[in-house]
DNA sequence: TCAATTTACGCAAACGTTTGCGGTGACGGT
DNA sequence: ACCGTCACCGCAAACGTTTGCGTAAATTGA
């Protein structure tokens, strides 16, 4: 009962000509008569016959596959990179194998390998959170295999990148905060190592800069808030509470952002009357809480969508013509809500 | 620059001796001197020789890679599940290639074909919800493709299955609105074509039946609340607004618990005080509102290692041993919070 | 009618790996 | 001097597909 693939062997077994003749006959080749295609086909059709892309595969040493390494699956911002993935592979006729790192380093490494060995055409990466060395990456791409990364990009690396415009999308939401008229906005800050906690805070003060506002340190909390609700809800309750408290904030990302509403609602503030409060990232649940969070789209799906397209014309440039790697940068979208809005006009 | 994987050939010519020995001499056989050994381990090492799982799947006629088809990627449940599934998977050897369908019946047709022909060892399906029609599936089941479904899945293939308990998660919440202490419990009710919805339904039942409760027709709201908040949002308005409005509801999902909530939140009712709500599923969002909403939790990661687990088991079974198929019922898990807490204790 | 061309097909090698079988040389026992 | 045993290794086939090349028959041209 099992194993019963009909191969392209069967049908010519079955219609006494050779393996070649089929192989022909079902791609069209003008050197084989009608009648064998069409005696062919029918065959082919009546034992459903489906081609072995394994053995294809092998032929070609193409596998018409592409290996995605994320940190984790069970994200809102990573599945929708997928989905853009999926959606241009897809269309493209490659498959698409995921490997989730789980934010560890040696099962990164190992995912690699993995790939690797699983012959995948190319890779897309985001790096995990504890990555430093990147042995593990350079050591296939000197072997020639295609990657493109994205979001949590690598820089020693020299090939296509796609990320978001961190730096935009900080200066959009912050702006947004002083035209609604708040005086004293705080950032909530990220690790200070990671590129993107970088950007955010430099779009932050350009757009103070520009709109003459002074920077104050007092305002800028730092520590670990980007990794959990509850730490940026005691970082934010103890900033509400000291001297000079700011009347609006600016968060690394969304779940810090909603530690910061709670600890504002606890305080008995009312959000956005008395504290405004502005994430990043457009999670799903922004639109979900009460009032619903100002926030800054990272366009997820168009992401996964730009880093396939540059993987897959990578893979399939010409033997001789050089792509040079490229880094693609997206745009943001300030998506104003009730966290932030005063007064209820925009 | 390109395609210059070091295979086995590669090593034998160089060492001098035959494939065939490199091979064995890689797999610890026991006919390879020691010494022939470690000349072709240290080479292998050396040029980072990395054995070509194509051509083994070829050989083997096994690819170690099984299918996952999902309706899509961008769901909390969803992407859960198929972490589970990763982590089974990749503990015992298997890539995971995922295809969705978008909730399209076409897609998922086309998606089948391509893993089929992908020679994936096995698939693992959760129906789209256009799905009714079910040959795309059953012609490679014929065929010994092992499959297993989860969550939606199909009762006319014989093949194992793993569901959730949606009954007993139904008459859960249930029976703890009841014993809140509310007295008319609505239902927002699911479309009634789908097996979860009248399960769950039926648990409702249950527990009004088993406390004695009167089931009140005009409590129950049908329509397509399960598909948007917002339709979920009217509905719930509507009932509110009816002569002998409920004081508690319990709704098929979160999205629609949540739009529910706004409902009662714009008619001006305290929650939980004056109206309990709760909803199904534990999305991820439902402990980020204000209040948290009550629900059952849906063990996703858990589902997609059961289902994984059965795949397997079933992949790996030996020729002439019969599996019988088998359908795993994952219990569910009330959480219950603010939404439906009445005096802060449990 | 004969050579030249076209048409339609088969042979065999190749992709990289595994594995049953056969073969070689060394060695010890008689 | 012969045979059996053993350790070690190579040959070749197989997995399913594609494709360059060869070749027979059919067709064309003069």
């Amino acid at each position: 009962m099992k194993n019963n693939h009909v191969t392209i062997k069967h049908l010519a077994r079955e219609l006494g000509i050779s393996s070649s003749t089929v192989s022909r006959a079902l791609k069209d080749h003008p050197n084989v008569s009608p009648e064998t295609k069409k005696a062919v086909t029918d065959l082919a059709e009546k034992l459903n016959y489906l081609p072995n892309s394994i053995a294809l595969s092998l032929r070609r040493s193409k596998s018409n596959t592409i290996g995605v390494i994320i940190p984790e699956i069970v994200h809102f911002f990573f599945s929708t990179v997928i989905s853009g993935i999926e959606d241009i592979a897809y269309n493209a006729g490659y498959s698409v194998i995921v490997a989730q790192s789980n934010e560890s380093y040696e099962r990164e490494v190992m995912d690699t390998r993995a790939l690797a060995n699983h012959r995948v055409d190319g890779i897309l990466i985001s790096m995990s959170r504890e990555t430093t060395d990147y042995e593990h990456f350079e050591s296939i791409h000197r072997r020639g295999m295609p990657m493109v990364f994205f979001d949590r990009v690598c820089d020693t690396i020299n090939c296509s990148k796609v990320i978001v415009d961190d730096f935009d999308g900080a200066f959009q939401v912050t702006r947004h905060l002083i035209q609604q008229g708040y005086k004293r906005i705080a950032y909530l800050a990220g690790p200070e190592n990671l590129i993107i906690s970088k950007q955010r805070m430099d779009g932050y003060c350009m757009a103070l800069e520009q709109y003459n506002r002074a920077f104050d340190e007092s305002l800028i909390v730092r520590g670990r808030a980007a990794d959990s609700e509850e730490t940026a809800k005691e970082l934010t309750a103890k900033l509400l509470n000291s001297p000079n408290p700011p009347d609006a904030m600016f968060a690394i990302n969304d779940r810090a952002a909603l530690g910061a509403m709670k600890a504002a609602k606890e305080k008995g503030l009312k959000i956005p009357q008395d504290f405004a409060i502005a994430g990043f990232s457009n999670w799903e649940f922004t639109s979900m809480t009460d009032p619903a969070i100002t926030t800054v789209d990272q366009p997820g799906f168009k992401m996964g969508q730009e880093a396939a397209k540059l993987l897959i014309r990578e893979i399939e440039a010409e033997e001789d013509e050089t792509i040079i790697p490229e880094t693609r940068i997206l745009k943001t979208d300030l998506i104003v809500r009730g966290s932030s809005l005063v007064n209820g006009h925009l």
